[in-house]
DNA sequence: ATTCTAACA
DNA sequence: TGTTAGTA
């Protein structure tokens, strides 16, 4: 598929397509006109980038680590030194810390939300319920599922 | 019609 | 990031 699919597959913008890329993610085949050809594994590859993204993981980490990340690990046990797991857990703690602020935040949200509704505020015996404030997206399968950045304006001052 | 690269604000 | 230009 070239370009134009896999950003409608994946909602990632072309441009980030080209960026992840450029960034040594994604190493899309040329066909003769020089279209960008990327194969069906592409997708969920995309999908796990933008998850680690997510999670906060720079370029240059991911790019060190999604090898290791995805199949065999047998094959890439070379990519297993001591140095870059001690990089990955730096960064799993890192994901620990981001958790536990997401965890405040979303406290922080529902309690404001549930008191408004015990007071009697706007929405309430109205149509419609709160918009599900946690989507009941399927997390963390094996691609990694991008999760909604925090609003860190938000978050409860612990 | 679609994609490509490069570049600027 | 939005956008434009000039191609293939």
């Amino acid at each position: 598929m070239r370009i134009g699919e896999l950003s409608e597959r994946t909602g990632t913008p072309r441009r980030m397509l080209r960026y992840y890329e450029e960034q040594g993610l994604l190493v899309p085949g040329r066909s003769a006109n020089g279209y960008r050809e990327y194969d069906e594994r592409c997708v969920d590859r995309v999908l796990q980038i933008r998850g680690l993204l997510d999670s906060g993981l720079p370029t240059r980490v991911i790019k060190q680590v999604l090898p290791c990340l995805n199949q065999p690990r047998a094959i890439h046990v070379a990519g297993a030194t001591p140095e870059t797991i001690a990089l990955l857990e730096r960064e799993r703690d890192r994901m620990t810390q981001r958790i536990e602020c997401l965890v405040r935040s979303r406290d922080a949200i529902s309690g404001y939300v549930e008191a408004v509704r015990r007071a009697g505020g706007p929405g309430t015996g109205e149509a419609a319920g709160t918009p599900a404030l946690h989507a009941p997206a399927a997390l963390h399968a094996p691609p990694a599922v991008p999760e909604p950045a925090p609003a860190y304006d938000l978050a409860v001052s612990a």
